[in-house]
DNA sequence: CACTTGCCTGGAAGCGCTTCCAGTGCAGGC
DNA sequence: GCCTGCACTGGAAGCGCTTCCAGGCAAGTG
């Protein structure tokens, strides 16, 4: 970033007071034209840019809300609900949004260490990830609110879904469709909703064969589903643990020339923009409902503080497509 | 926001100096356990928050700054990519990301007046929307680098596509493919991009119908598709302006039971994920890019003023896939 | 018992800016 | 020729905090 370069540097070069220097820089039409130039020519030479901070202190502005959102950019439509969101709850209060994407762990621990130390913000939104003791220990020293989306914790508010009981809907769903060799097609482990989907997925389909895909995108879908059903060619479904990797099982189905659902069914989590018209069976997820809680929990931590949110456990629902079959009422 | 309870209040309160309190604050081992808790009691009582101007001018932090992106929540894949690839541009950098959603032309100035009359940032990425001659000159005074993503400008440094060629290539397409009554499926006009292919795309196909989607998703494509095919039952070929309502168009033909391609043709528009798996015909434009050139390009200007960031045009390709038919060579 | 040694604490000096207030210089009015 | 008024300018007082420095006090040392 620029040099060190403070209003008095400018005014000396200017030679002038600095009073004048930030009347120019405020526009005041209390000032020559001769000065004026003068102290636009000093700025620009010396590549001149005020401090924020001092300018706030100063100037007795209003107090700004920083809210900060930690989130791993895994799927564009799980991003874009929430933050969206997020946005609209904050729309009307004096707070901002300011977003860190986390790859991994190091990284999540790197933005939060800067933005700790710096202070550069009053309320965290974790999205997909948690913190530990020590950590929560450190907000609350700097009586810093957080929540958590997407994840459950013992200390902080939290909202989410029930992830084990998708992956049971999934699960009982496709045997009650007549699924008799089910696999599954997990996510990278960094995901933990995912990854709670996927071992319920497991525990209910009793040790199903199962394959983890590189990534959360359709294409990865397709390597993985192409694998497993190299090694377990009999399969008859597939429950993958969100629409993405799903759309990219049904694509390997179809360049295999398996039918779907006759021969194999596959099921999805989430229910994402166009999942309709391709007709994938999936589990619906209120993402947006994620954003607005987040946001309205954070704004009264922020104001109220000592005040907790209540945690929120939101519903889900089985969307039935075309990718299942018809269930059997008296399905063994 | 909170009362202004200073730091001078908590001391008063707990009958001790504010060097203590900010001890306290900072979590000092210097400070007894006895001052400490009356302080943390002090702090709770009063709910007081430390003025976070002031911690950085007296601290001395590192210079952060901080780039707002003014964006419409349009299309969660064009708004997840841009803003993906943002991130991770200014991921090495001192700087974040702060968003604002911008719904239509005052939401813009309502922002933008905040952000400026209290310097909250020190950089400007403005996505599918412009300012005027007034704002550039503001700008200008406040030193304040300013970037277009979507649109061109001719005083601000951007990066977009040619939306008009878009258009007529994608009009061209469809006629080689041996369309001969093209009809338009146009989106609102606040988004400039698509309302600059809906133009080439009426301009080329020569006045061919038009209907205008309510809005940028699938389900106002396939209203506005049913719409325009019953005033003009005879369309033999849809140009959406984008993918998603492409998709509402197909969704609407196979509802009233028109087989794409043979009976009507389908385009859209960005070629966004799934896209590849509905075998939708569209025009590829790479998003991550202007993300990618916006970082780096405000970058550069907060770092070394006065310098100007090239104006990128990016390149956009045709992809063919199933819901057009096969290019006639000698088309009339 | 005088004297270090530490621990804990408060006073006060800034951080870089805005803004009030008090000039300064100069034109015009008497 | 002196005063008023005006346009412009600089000095200086904070804004709320961190942090250096020095002081007070109890415990430990000779």
């Amino acid at each position: 970033m620029p040099a060190d370069v403070t209003i008095y540097a400018v005014a000396d070069l200017a030679g002038v007071g600095i009073a004048t220097v930030s009347r120019v820089i405020n526009g005041s039409p209390q000032v020559s034209p001769q000065t004026r130039g003068r102290v636009r020519q000093a700025i620009a030479d010396l590549g001149y840019r005020p401090n924020r901070a001092a300018c706030h202190l100063a100037g007795g502005r209003t107090r700004q809300a920083r809210i900060a959102v930690l989130l791993p950019f895994f799927s564009a439509h799980f991003y874009f609900s929430v933050t969206k969101a997020l946005a609209h709850e904050l729309a009307g209060s004096p707070a901002d949004l300011a977003l860190y994407d986390i790859r991994d762990r190091s990284d999540k621990n790197r933005v939060l260490d800067r933005l700790l130390a710096e202070r550069a913000c009053d309320g965290l939104v974790l999205v997909g990830c948690s913190i530990g003791d020590q950590r929560c220990d450190q907000l609350e020293r700097l009586g810093l609110p957080a929540v958590l989306i997407d994840r459950r914790h013992p200390r902080l508010p939290w909202v989410t879904i029930d992830n084990a009981r998708g992956g049971r809907l999934m699960a009982e769903h496709l045997r009650t469709c007549g699924a008799r060799r089910p696999g599954i097609i997990a996510g990278p482990d960094r995901a933990v909703a995912l990854a709670d989907r996927a071992a319920a997925l497991d525990a209910t389909l009793g040790g199903a064969p199962r394959e983890t895909a590189a990534a959360l995108e359709s294409a990865a879908g397709a390597v993985a589903t192409r694998e497993l059903l190299e090694r377990h060619p009999d399969l008859d479904a597939l429950a993958c643990v969100n629409d993405a990797l799903a759309v990219g099982a049904l694509e390997a189905l179809r360049s295999i020339g398996r039918r779907v659902p006759d021969e194999v069914q596959v099921i999805g989590f989430d229910d994402q923009p166009f999942m309709d018209f391709i007709g994938l069976t999936t589990i619906r997820q209120p993402m947006a409902t994620f954003g607005h809680w987040a946001g309205r929990s954070i704004l009264t931590m922020i104001t109220r503080p000592g005040q907790r949110p209540d945690d929120r456990l939101l519903p889900i629902h089985l969307v039935p497509r075309h990718t299942t079959r018809t269930p059997q009422e008296h399905s063994p």
